[in-house]
DNA sequence: CAGCTTTCTGCACGTTTGTGCAATCCGGTT
DNA sequence: AACCGGATTGCACAAACGTGCAGAAAGCTG
């Protein structure tokens, strides 16, 4: 028909034929003077580039029995991913991390702050992310990724970066080891005025996003092998009971950090600083980190959980069997 | 897999899986334990039930032209739906008004009072409304539509019951004429208890959502040939200078009601009590409508604008053309 | 419980959609 | 102008999808 069209245009076009007046692909190709082909891939660009918003809103009197439950018993919200008990781990990790992309997205606004931990399950997450067009966001590196082998940047930079992208926002770095070898070398950094200027936006953020590190897991989080830690640190916090970590911070099974030390060479906010955030999402994928949640959500530290089905049903019978029921209870009570 | 599946968690499940992660309906068949066609009625099931919500964002920096020039120079949020010039008038009003539907739907929230006007542009949205579940959600009706010949309650009723059961609504209609014989009538009538009650939902309406009349139609709206006025009252309007009317209440090409007779025994809400109305959305499909559309604009009686392309255009043309070109050639200077 | 109506399901088929590939276009460089 | 590399397009084929239809299941009635 016309010329000169920016493909924005036409992917805008395309869309709302497609999505809003139930043309065919056929159809549209026809009215833009293009090929079908073309209109498919008009239409995906529409998707991918956040033109195109599709989100799911279960009304909460209709939810499944799972995430009512969990709703309940933890006040949080809640989103169970349905996936099939036959898929191995990573196809897992996989499916959770994407829906947790899309439910993410449509919570972020323009001028928020929000702090991104790293590891495999934020790796995921950031894999999956679709476009949003924002003004004024900044993500900021909720802990840092140094280690004793690497400076850990490329790969926790990599994470962040592409939070950055799906939201054209600008991105800020943490660079410091993720522990401390000396608690006074941390008091000190946290002087410099480059560390300030990142622990000032950590106190200003509105968003959070992490996952759970569980100390009994199987396969161990990253922080557990990959040279963050040293067979002496891994004793204390098993001495200290230690049931998991966010953003390398630790807690133990009733959500407790009183007197863990190793949190005071830890580089990731204090549990308290955490829970000022108003919106701290938790993504979680794998029954081996059913400990390591169960911890979090006794300390209170999300206020959105996103999990996967069996990990979720495990979440409930086990809080159901757990040694300590009347706390488990009072927990629910108290709105944590 | 399991059995005793309501349908309505199959079809959540299936949703999830469908459009937020990406899988294929065979996939989803496979798990759920049954054929790929029942997942394809699921799926269109939870996109009719409102469980998945497909939106399109436009970035206003990267909205058409035509867009951009009818926001700045009349102020309302626009949006032009693309159609070919090549359909026929029903088919525009067709697509025009799904895509109304579909854009109109997500701004509706609960303990919304909506007035709904009547007409076929209106008959036809509320055709392709797609269901959203709210609570303490009111219809209310904006004007009578009684005539000489019927009572009209069939027509209006059916359009505002169909918004009622989209939105889980309450519904009240307003059983008068559209137009009193006698000024005096209608003023007893409004000191009504019944007639008074629904006064005071319109006066609480949230939202108001209504087509157009325009006087110089060739196929002249419900208003001016169903019944509703005889050739002496369609006389006066044509020596008050009428250019059109939104829910029977008539206004001039300049937006002026003052003087019009007919206003003081129509059913309608008045120009001033439309305008207090947060949300004021008019559909407007074909033409022939422009000169009521352009009187209705300068009216300020629009806050949401949503018409279909060659209207758009012949619009923006219409304006920079007018009687006045110097202003509007300095509007068209000004970045529109 | 038989007989009827209504709703649901899976199959088969035709339609619609995604995508690898080769041809083409386009902007920049030599 | 010739060349090149990257982006874009349409084609052709395969994959994914929607829907009429007939049989099965579930309600309903007498």
């Amino acid at each position: 028909m016309a010329n000169k069209h920016p493909k924005q245009l036409d992917a805008l076009r395309a869309a709302q034929m497609y999505y809003l007046q139930d043309q065919t692909m056929d159809a549209i190709a026809r009215e833009l003077g293009t090929s079908r082909s073309t209109v498919s891939r008009l239409l995906s660009m529409a998707r991918e580039s956040g033109l195109v918003q599709i989100q799911i809103k279960t009304p909460a009197d209709r939810a499944p029995e799972l995430e009512r439950a969990i709703r309940e018993r933890y006040k949080v919200e809640v989103h169970v991913v349905p996936v099939a008990d036959t898929l191995n781990e990573i196809e897992v990790l996989d499916r959770v991390c994407m829906q947790a992309a899309r439910t993410i997205t449509p919570l972020v606004d323009s001028n928020a702050v929000i702090g991104v931990a790293w590891g495999s399950t934020l790796s995921a997450v950031s894999r999956h992310l679709t476009r949003k067009t924002t003004h004024g966001t900044v993500i900021v590196q909720l802990n840092g990724a140094g280690n004793t082998q690497t400076t850990g940047i490329t790969y926790a930079s990599e994470i962040i970066r592409r939070f950055g992208t799906a939201y054209g926002a600008k991105v800020e770095q943490f660079p410091v080891p993720a522990f401390f070898d000396h608690a006074e070398t941390k008091r000190m950094m946290w002087e410099e005025r480059s560390v300030q200027r990142i622990l000032d936006l950590q106190h200003r953020m509105t968003i959070a996003i992490f996952g759970v590190g569980s100390i009994d897991s199987d396969v161990p989080s990253h922080v557990y092998s990959g040279g963050y830690l040293d067979s002496t640190d891994i004793d204390s916090l098993e001495a200290s009971g230690v049931a998991g970590d966010v953003a390398t911070v630790f807690f133990r099974d009733d959500g407790t950090d009183a007197g863990i030390v190793l949190n005071d060479r830890s580089s990731g906010p204090s549990l308290a600083d955490l829970r000022k955030i108003r919106r701290r999402i938790c993504v979680v994928s794998g029954t081996k980190k059913i400990k390591g949640l169960r911890g979090a959500l006794a300390a209170g530290l999300a206020t959105d959980l996103i999990l996967d089905e069996s990990t979720a049903r495990e979440l409930v019978e086990a809080e159901s069997a757990s040694s300590d029921p009347i706390f488990g209870f009072l927990n629910s009570l108290e709105g944590l």
